[in-house]
RNA sequence: GGGCGGGUGGCCGAGUGGUCAAAGGCGUGGGACUGUAAAUCCCAAGCGCGAAAGCGCUACGGUGGUUCGAAUCCACCCCCGCCCA
């Protein structure tokens, strides 16, 4: 397809959307005369399948992918199936623990109805790298090899750091960013969006395509998006991420506990809100002339909008509003049922420590026992005492801490 | 191959024969205050039985041993890090 000329404006305009919450772009100006000279781009992104479910940390990269599409460029998802199986050194400071393909397998079968929550599949084209990489030949992997040298790939800071403190770097690592350079080659990539963690493998990949003959790749580096916490970056295994999966409400609790000062930057990078709006914002909190909550709520809105649409998001904000602000029941109330008599005593009464365990409340007796003499609400009422009355309705409204309520029915 | 140091609860880390279900910190859960923010303060924290006092079981890399009694001592093994080759 022969795409006509972009015009400057055009250009002017891409690049501005383009360049809405990145972090860095190698180089701007090798971007624009990319988009002045050919118009339509190849652009990749390369993913690891090493986990199952899909963040809104990883979504910031995934949503300029998407944008991407919506400017018309040809973009390419490169499954590193192969790679996976080597583990990306990137960022981390010991050797990752190799896959099997068996594992790789089943993560991208995990992977891609989530992919399709945020990128538009049908205009993707997804290639797997062992696809190239299974069989090429030792030759051919030599002569990529030559190419780059020991002192370039220990300029590396996690590589230089672990080599400086006497920490293994297995050569497999080092080979690593080469492969993943590799894919540029073969792909004659335009643009590589990736994390900046992927800053160094990029700048690796711009290399080798010269030493190719092609012109370098464009690296559009995304940020880091930090986590519930605010500190570390969203990950499952740090348990401060949102995925992209949960339910509309669980989206916006989490996103409502989200520190103030990253309100913005959620705007920025994980809603589509117009960078006008946000700048109103960015504003008004800094000129304390808005209720930082309320500019919370907002964001959290957006992002749920963007997974659930409009109607889903609404229903969640007032499920918030209502369970949290105000207290309230919330309007699906979990219910359980619990038989009675397992639950009362000979004499008569009902044992709330034996319910609690098995509604599913607390884990364990013990458990249930402490929920007991800290803070518990049945019905409404603050409960200090293990034994309670049977109720005529034979119905528990069970409030075992802000928000969390379950209903028990006994029967 | 040689020398040295180390493996304790979700993490870090103290503990070197009983008073240790194990200090302290971080993190976590609950509460107060709030905006389920931040800051601050309070409470909790292996499991089973018991209304409770309490009793019992499991736990300090693994296995065996010494001892009335072990996270702590001994033996062997496994794992990790550092230094030398």
């Amino acid at each position: 397809m022969i795409m006509s000329q972009l015009t400057p404006q055009e250009v002017e305009h891409q690049l501005q959307l383009i360049s809405r919450g990145v972090e860095e772009i190698i180089t701007l100006d090798e971007l624009k005369e990319k988009l002045s000279k050919k118009g339509r781009l190849k652009v990749k992104l390369g993913i690891d399948p090493t986990a199952k479910d899909i963040h809104l940390g990883f979504a910031v990269v995934l949503r300029k992918f998407k944008l991407f599409q919506e400017l018309g460029h040809h973009t390419t998802l490169i499954l590193g199936d192969f790679t996976a199986m080597v583990g990306d050194p990137s960022g981390k400071n010991k050797t990752r623990p190799m896959l099997t393909k068996e594992d790789v397998q089943r993560n991208v079968q995990n992977y891609l109805p989530q992919l399709g929550k945020i990128i538009d599949l049908s205009k993707t084209e997804v290639v797997y790298n062992s696809q190239w990489l299974d069989s090429m030949k030792l030759s051919d992997f030599i002569k990529l090899a030559s190419k780059y040298t020991l002192a370039q790939m220990l300029e590396r800071e996690d590589f230089k750091k672990r080599f400086e403190a006497h920490q293994p770097i297995s050569l497999h690592e080092l080979i690593y960013p080469l492969l993943q350079a590799y894919d540029s080659v073969v792909l004659e990539a335009d643009v590589e969006l990736g994390g900046i963690d992927q800053k160094f493998n990029i700048l690796v990949a711009r290399y080798i395509q010269k030493e190719y003959g092609q012109e370098p790749e464009v690296g559009v580096l995304t940020p880091i998006l930090e986590g519930l916490d605010g500190v570390q970056k969203m990950s499952k295994s740090l348990g401060n991420y949102v995925g992209i999966s949960e339910p509309p409400e669980v989206m916006y609790r989490k996103l409502m506990r989200v520190p103030d000062h990253l309100i913005i930057r959620y705007m920025i990078l994980c809603t589509d809100m117009p960078m006008d709006e946000i700048n109103q914002y960015k504003k008004a909190l800094e000129e304390g002339t808005i209720n930082p909550r309320d500019a919370k709520m907002k964001m959290a809105f957006n992002v749920v909008r963007m997974y659930w649409g409009e109607e889903e998001a609404s229903k969640a904000q007032e499920e918030f509003i209502r369970v949290f602000s105000k207290g309230e029941l919330p309007v699906n109330l979990k219910t359980v049922e619990v038989g009675l008599d397992e639950v009362s005593r000979s004499e008569g009464g009902l044992d709330l420590v034996e319910l609690l365990y098995r509604a599913g409340i607390a884990s364990s007796k013990r458990e249930a026992k402490r929920m007991v003499s800290s803070s518990l609400k049945v019905n409404g009422e603050e409960v200090k005492e293990r034994f309670l009355e049977i109720p005529p309705n034979r119905e528990l409204i069970i409030n075992y801490g802000k928000g969390k309520y379950l209903k028990v029915k006994l029967v």
